[in-house]
DNA sequence: GTCTATATTGTGATAGAC
DNA sequence: GTCTATCACAATATAGAC
């Protein structure tokens, strides 16, 4: 919502992003996104039949924008610690600029684990060739003592579980004090990279 | 609910925290859980007075299950590489006898992280405390390489990220494949102990 | 396309008999 | 303590005027 007023549907999904992915599902409500988006609730249903059919052209979009990237990893032939380091490093970038999208996405997932499978085709992601490739590249290079889907699983989730939990660590960890934790996730490419690198011997 | 009838309260918790775990306070329906207890709402009311309070005796408790035992790993003055594994363990053992309680007590944190303060206080954490015992205890046997905490969220992540995204894990890594699953989990001790011994380098 | 008004159903909570 | 019946209001969805 820039200074000229964009198109009533772009608006409505804007808006209808924002609500959403702050409170899932079951606690969004179609009258706040009507009021946040300034309209009102006839017109949410003009455009999108129904409450479900509003929250599935949200999430589909979320999903495909942080699922997606971990296949992007596998793409070129560079080295291996090149490969994990460009990741990691694009990844916590994103979850920088998104830093609701897991929680939400992994809650959503959790209620309703039938709507990965459409989610999965969709992407276009193919596991088996990640996997074969990524195995091929460790074999050759001599990372023989870990498998590839740990690999993928530690990488994934020292770049997610920071923002999943954000409250927490912050909390906990941080003293309540927003800039702490900023500083944390700040340094963390760095960190994570470092951290998996080491954890990797080669044989 | 065993085979003798345990009192009403009991199987009022016991219900409530299986459909609160599972649906998230939005998602619950005190219809639900007075169906699956066997009993009627209004007894719901009777014994707690709205759904609110009913919640936070499930989320309580909840929380003091996954959250504390994060500080047992501090107790003892055994070496760190010995302190490291037994947390893991223990704690994946945990997360194997509750999967669902991290995405549970994720998910209503970020949805109201007001809430934490209180916890926290109440489990009786000091975060101080933690890290400054563990500073020096990393300082004395020489791992200089990583801070504290970067450790501490490390090891965390890598335990309770695969219990909050199974459902992806499964599909995309595991072709649907609830075994393939399980197996991993069941890896999932031994991989991580050794994964952050071998990044916790000395100097 | 956008609004107001309304239908319809769902849901937490209470009253009162037993 | 436990039940049935019901209230009060919240929430999705639709009808129909403009």
């Amino acid at each position: 919502m820039t200074i000229e007023d964009k198109n009533t549907e772009t608006i409505i999904l804007d808006t209808a992003r924002i609500v959403f992915v702050e409170k899932g599902f079951d606690g969004a409500r179609m009258q706040e996104i009507a009021d946040r988006a300034g309209i009102n609730k006839a017109l949410l249903h003009y455009y999108y039949r129904s409450k479900q059919k509003l929250f599935e052209a949200i999430f589909d979009e979320s999903f495909q924008k942080i699922i997606p990237r971990v296949l992007e990893f596998m793409g070129s032939s560079i080295p291996l610690a090149d490969k994990i380091e460009s990741f990691v490093s694009s990844y916590i970038d994103l979850l920088i600029t998104e830093p609701h999208l897991p929680s939400f996405v992994l809650h959503e997932l959790n209620r309703n684990p039938d709507r990965i499978g459409n989610m999965v085709l969709k992407s276009g992601i193919n596991p088996n060739l990640i996997n074969d490739q990524l195995a091929k590249q460790m074999t050759k290079e001599n990372y023989t003592k870990i498998e590839p889907q740990e690999l993928v699983v530690n990488m994934i989730s020292l770049c997610i579980f920071p923002f999943v939990a954000r409250p927490i660590l912050q909390t906990v960890l941080f003293e309540k004090d927003s800039e702490k934790y900023k500083r944390f996730i700040g340094n963390r490419k760095k960190e994570v990279t470092r951290f998996i690198l080491n954890a990797l011997e080669k044989s």
